[in-house]
DNA sequence: TAAAAATACTCCATAGGTATTTTAT
DNA sequence: ATAAAATACCTATGGAGTATTTTTA
């Protein structure tokens, strides 16, 4: 039994093509089919469905199979970063989850450090959602990874990060700007770009919460949209301080009923990227604890 | 990269020596020889410190890469069982760690479930002290043990099985049998047989707690010759129910002091030969919850 | 018919064996 | 002197390549 094998097999679901997996490992088409034929062989089950169908889909047994899979990978990729680290060279890939704000804001310094201590770490950054990136850490898909609300998750080690206030964004020229606080009721029937990004839900829990409806002009999707929204006057709009703070273009007023939550980074099992990753940005976790940065 | 060289590495750390290892794992002292040369060449590393010391001794840097082999070969032996469910007929091993009590008197009606439900099982038993079996199973020696006070251990899955009390063993014949209950104060100065076995602590605590001191006439380390001495009536004993229960020749009365303390089945991961242990006993785990059987 | 997977055939790296030498107690 | 590990040497399995055929959309 070859580890390799694995590996292979891992691609291939991720990629749903044997061609392409090949490709990225660097591989032929054959190599690859010769391997899942092989796995397959030596298991005596199906691992995939192919033909019949449009795309290749993996077998129930392969579903119960691939968590485990994907354990060995993972524990075999930490033996090689320990032995990187032994070679005063730390080697190894480093999978971060982010959603927007995070990816933007917090990350580009946070990369840049770990990059400055130890080069050779290689650092993919997977953005999505608030919900996606909570679940690539669940699954794996990412080695850490931001989240809200981090609260006390069964086996989830977490550092706090900040809190992150939901504020007004607007353009500097808006007549609410010259407030230094704003009440959200001075918010009805103004101007309104409603945010569908990550942070909809709780731009609408906020609103709600107060019974107050701004006049929404449109929904947009898109962070970078929203912000070239706001800065050219067309409306203002609710959203992470984190988002809007480094845009000399909008103005951020904090709301008096603020509603902040703790932003943390997360991760299911410790490795040796992750605690280069951790201790060249100063943070360290204690068991699951949250704790403080400032 | 396969498999079989973590599992030869194991191996040889396990015995201290190449060539028991190789005996175990059916096959030559060249060929262990080989696995762990090219091993270590491919990481680069040296991990057994040979030559020069009597022993074989791990490195520092196989010290921290053992725990991660440990868990590849974990998995692949989950996949393996993954597999022989998929055939209908459960394959695996399943150790089980247990102190002289839950083995001699719980596990031989639980392994003859499993053995009854899934012939193919093979059920290894590690028996120890109370502190062993809690060692092995958080480092992985067992799959699954008994452990007392489980209490809210950090991320091991249990299933509670009975509460366990201290109780009086002696021979019928003796005076106090005459009583129902017995207050501890009723051993002050009592012939008594001193248990050096796993519950010696538990022991020790009750008598001092109650200022009691009994004419402690001999240590004895194995309960066996504890209970032979007890029923030949050379003297009382302080022990856990469950060890005497069985035992014809041994009186138990309920201390009127009675503490007790809760066993439970404990278990770092599940796995199918875990589970298919719990369902064919018909425990099952609420997520680290303690639950009762009855 | 075009793109992807399987197969036939070949090669060679390496896991593992036998026999022997080297090393450590 | 003895037992254990390393080494020299050999074999065979199987992983991976090229070239080609088969299959599915």
């Amino acid at each position: 039994m070859t580890l390799a094998r694995y590996e292979v097999f891992m691609k291939v679901v991720e990629q749903g093509n044997f061609t392409k997996a090949a490709e990225q490992l660097n591989m032929t088409q054959s190599a690859v089919s010769h391997a899942i034929a092989s796995l397959e062989k030596e298991l005596g089950h199906a691992l995939l469905n192919r033909g019949k169908q449009a795309k290749i889909s993996t077998t129930v047994l392969a579903d119960r199979l691939i968590p485990h899979m994907m354990q060995i990978l993972r524990s075999e990729a930490i033996i090689r970063e320990e032995v990187s680290l032994e070679n005063n060279q730390l080697e190894g890939l480093l999978r971060i989850g982010a959603f927007t704000s995070a990816a933007s804001q917090l990350l580009p310094p946070m990369i840049a450090q770990i990059k400055k201590h130890h080069p050779r770490v290689k650092v993919i950054l997977f953005e999505g959602t608030y919900e996606e990136v909570q679940e690539w850490i669940r699954k794996g898909t990412v080695d850490i990874g931001f989240m809200m609300n981090a609260g006390q998750n069964q086996d989830l080690h977490q550092v706090f990060i900040l809190e992150d206030e939901l504020v007004i964004g607007m353009s500097p020229k808006h007549p609410l700007a010259q407030l230094d606080t704003i009440d959200i009721s001075q918010l009805e029937g103004v101007d309104f770009i409603m945010p569908l990004a990550s942070y909809h839900s709780q731009v609408m829990e906020c609103l709600s919460n107060h019974g107050v409806t701004p006049n929404v002009l449109m929904e947009v999707l898109h962070c970078n949209t929203i912000m070239n929204m706001v800065s050219q006057e067309i409306g203002v709009t609710i959203g992470p301080k984190l988002l809007f703070q480094s845009n000399e273009q909008i103005a951020i007023r904090p709301l008096k009923q603020a509603t902040s939550r703790p932003i943390s980074l997360v991760y299911r099992t410790v490795s040796p990227t992750i605690e280069a990753f951790l201790t060249s940005n100063q943070l360290c976790s204690l068991e699951g604890t949250t704790q403080s940065t400032k």
